[in-house]
DNA sequence: GCAAAAGTGTTTAAAATACACCCATGA
DNA sequence: TCATGGGTGTATTTTAAACACTTTTGC
């Protein structure tokens, strides 16, 4: 999705105010991918900045994004893009993949609470990856900055899996104490 | 040191034109920052694109920039800077931390030829640390993408360090079998 | 001969990886 | 009872980190 940027606003805040247009969230996680502005990639020259946002798709109402001509697709089925955007996409992807391995963004996309399998697949689709369970179990949990919760998410399994809630205090404190958080 | 980006050019070309009218240097390596676009941070309304360069500094000639009243800085004394240009510096250092540690840009910023002790205070210069020279060299010897020559750099030391070079077939090969190049 | 930087290996600790079985439960 | 996804531990390999002495040579 895009927009232009107000002369009243930073461009941060057009981007947010684009997203919240598209999807009627109005508070949500962006990070700048970066500029682009090659000379031909418009009918009139236009320099784009790039957002990746992470939403809880849970919270996501598609409707409004559907009025727009929005749509979503997933990364292994792209469709070709105009101009410059799919090298957009791709920066993005690459981008993603770089600070979720130094920063817990994963946590942004879900809700407050979830499940280590869905966590643990969230992660492989960042990373086009599949992962040892019990190697990424160790690693998080050694981290301590989970905290298992009593209920359980039965809506995968029968036997259900534990809900799992992230511990923003103890994270902060592990960073301060310097910390290298990496995934 | 800055510029506008003119309607005939993209960003990056835009980028390329400044640092060439202030430093006489045309072919230069550059990656982008990202963009600062905060709405009181100059009069009147500016968005800026960041871009760092690499530059070899035995190549570079001071008395342009000087003309521009432009001057070098080093970054444990850095001066305060106007408006979100303290931002970008900072984020820059965060980046091309990041970036070093993925890619051999360390290259970049040396002669065709340097030694191993050059290349080591340079990668100091980076992560502004010390970094133990037994296992710095091990490190770099056991990826096999330098090539020792026979002359020595006398300008350090009695003794003399032998000259490498950067073998960037051999690096292109690795990158391609899927090698994950970290320093 | 001595000061000053270059060069060289080994040992230890930590981190990443590989791997296979039992558990709980709704249908 | 059985099919399905959830949960658990150990052994091995790889990688990172710590560490001290010898070499060369211009002065």
């Amino acid at each position: 999705m895009g927009g232009f940027v107000n002369a009243s606003e930073n461009i941060k805040e057009a981007a947010k105010r684009v997203v919240g247009e598209f999807t009627g969230i109005d508070d949500i996680y962006l990070e700048q991918v970066g500029a682009y502005g090659d000379i031909n990639r418009d009918v009139e020259r236009v320099i784009s900045i790039a957002y990746y946002a992470l939403v809880d798709i849970n919270k996501f109402d598609t409707s409004l994004a559907e009025k727009y001509d929005a749509r979503w697709a997933r990364i292994n089925q792209m469709p070709e893009l105009i101009f410059d955007h799919n090298q957009m996409v791709k920066d993005t992807i690459t981008q993603l993949q770089r600070r979720a391995s130094v920063k817990p963004i994963g946590f942004n996309l879900l809700c407050d609470q979830f499940t280590l399998p869905t966590l643990q697949s969230l992660y492989e689709s960042i990373y086009q990856e599949t992962i040892d369970k019990r190697n990424f179990r160790k690693k998080l949990l050694t981290m301590e900055i989970l905290e298992k919760l009593d209920e359980k998410d039965k809506s995968n399994s029968k036997r259900g899996a534990f809900y799992y809630q992230f511990n923003k205090e103890k994270y902060d404190q592990l960073i301060e104490q310097g910390m290298h958080f990496s995934l």
